[in-house]
DNA sequence: TTGTAGGCGTTATCAA
DNA sequence: TTGATAACGCCTACAA
């Protein structure tokens, strides 16, 4: 039943050639006779044979591939993002592994395996927390760009690249917008203090905004994820929101980290019948489409998603083949106004 | 510069040892003296070794290891299905291989590489259209499930195994739902006729039930997303949408064959300045989370995420160790009665 | 233009 | 309990 697993020597026995013949003709080798090419091509056809990629892998080092490593499956904001890297890293010629990384896996230990196994020349890392030491990141032979990935730290580093936004600046300007606005009680939905990344900077930013407007920071506006549920995601929105609105000093602005958690907040905003902006105002951060796409849209910030992938790979190319330094570099990102927040007295 | 590859071979010399007794070390074998099996170990760690899963695929052959083939990477649907298939996985004992397949890839031939560079034991299909020749599934070896994937020519075939929902009558349910609220004139935004799966399907419900609730399918009802867009998309949705109401028949009710086309459409109708359900109801598929927080929530059909995932994980290990037959699974799904319609006279 | 043989890094077999 | 050594399937000098 189980038919054996055809190799390439069955292939070159059944054509008659040899085995680099045969190899020969699969990679487009140039020196193989044209007709000997198309016989062996045709055997392969008709027996549907198809070479072992671990084989390969293996003998091959000059395989020119690059990895992404994508943190947190769930998160449509990254979705765009690898489809351009994607279409990029394919105009110059490179092939491109895709890989998640769970919450809980390390992604340096992921790229580790996966630069051996797949002989990786470089690596992009796309989200997570991203609070290596040095010397763990030193390990990585191989160079590589983290994407829309903050660090608390900021290593003078030349060691890699990085592509982001400015998290604390985005924030703050979303912030000092609301409170231009009139507001003076701003609730925020943040992560937890464990989380060193984009959580705390935005908090920052928050914090910040507020203290520039002559807003004295109330830590029981400060809101922090459910743990229980999925970070970073409508549900834990809405179970916080409803936090929110049991308590003593229901605030007149909503500002969650993420565009996800704003619209959670916003449905149990809506169900308490508070009407969304007059009664209470929400705003969140990333500018994915369902912010754009919900009714009232959300006030968010907008990354320049498009920007950042393009950025990001052109960077990992030049280290890569002009030999040229790491650079950090920061993309502005946009204040969108929508409909979810309003101007009060 | 670039540190010389680690490969066992050092770590053997620097131990002191062969390189077998490196590779038990590595493998939790039994007959391994525990002291040397620490030494080892250390090494390991004090270098940083890490073994290449190129060579070891290529070695080992009772590798446990199945494969999870995505087709259409930002459907949010999928991704709940993937971490409860995944832990399913792991309770298993087994590993998980996951893989997007691109819109224009063949599923198939992806999984055909996979087969032989992984030594997969199994694979399950999610998502896409899945219009295989019997005999090109006959080249897949290895056990596998269909979930969530309607096949339009169902075979009796039982080569393989599939667990979905009934597409046809369901988008029946929820059209009947919209006739027996008193609507005549429901659009509805399908898939492009060269869909020959779901999307066929669902558009079929949805003329069974006007039929039968005595409505005579009207043509210039169907619209089809817009192929220049993203199919299934909020954005496509969003386009269509303005122009049925460009249209000179604007109906009461519109069936979106996605909950994303759904939302999208409810943009598109809010901005027109029609309220919903007041002026036209909206109803989508699949019971996505946006669905229910949205506002208003989206009236769907909520497929049965967990039961599908945690059955199509159970039917394959049954295949795979009981050598039980294949077989064809179909799942009840629930309408949910959201805000987004209404009863009209 | 083609075939033979050696090696990629690991695991498995078999003696020791 | 260990260590040589032969595969695993492929690519690639090198020789023919």
């Amino acid at each position: 039943m189980n038919m054996e697993t055809i190799t390439i020597k069955d292939i070159a026995r059944m054509c008659g050639v040899g085995v680099s013949t045969v190899s020969r003709a699969m990679n487009n080798h140039p020196d193989i006779n044209e007709e000997t090419k198309m016989k062996v091509m045709e055997i392969i056809k008709q027996y549907h044979y198809i070479p072992n990629n671990s084989a390969r892998n293996l003998k091959r080092l000059d395989a020119k591939v690059i990895a992404i490593l994508v943190k947190g499956i769930s998160n449509p904001f990254f979705m765009k993002m690898i489809k351009i890297m994607e279409s990029e890293i394919q105009k110059k010629k490179y092939s491109l592994v895709l890989h998640h990384v769970e919450m809980n896996e390390d992604e340096v230990d992921v790229a580790l395996e996966l630069i051996k196994e797949k002989r990786l020349r470089g690596i992009i890392f796309l989200g997570g927390y991203f609070t290596h030491t040095k010397e763990k990141l030193q390990q990585l032979q191989v160079p590589f760009v983290l994407s829309t990935i903050a660090m608390t730290q900021k290593y003078q580093d030349t060691s890699y690249s990085s592509v982001s936004v400015d998290d604390i600046k985005e924030s703050y300007k979303l912030v000092d917008y609301l409170c231009k606005m009139g507001h003076k009680r701003i609730a925020t939905i943040v992560a937890s203090n464990l989380d060193e990344s984009v959580g705390k900077l935005r908090q920052e930013g928050y914090r910040m905004a507020l203290e520039d407007n002559g807003i004295e920071p109330d830590d029981s506006l400060i809101y922090v994820m459910n743990h229980e549920l999925d970070p970073y995601t409508m549900e834990n929105g809405y179970a916080v929101m409803n936090q929110i609105l049991k308590s003593e000093n229901v605030p007149t602005a909503v500002y969650a980290i993420s565009d996800t958690l704003a619209i959670g907040a916003c449905k149990a905003i809506l169900e308490s019948g508070r009407k969304i902006p007059e009664d209470i105002s929400v705003a969140g951060f990333d500018g994915i489409d369902m912010a754009y796409f919900y009714s009232p849209s959300i006030t968010t910030i907008r990354q320049p998603i498009e920007e950042i992938a393009k950025e990001t790979v052109a960077i990992l190319f030049d280290v890569l083949r002009k030999k040229v330094d790491h650079q950090h570099k920061t993309f502005e990102a946009e204040l969108v106004i929508g409909g979810s927040t309003r101007k009060i007295d």
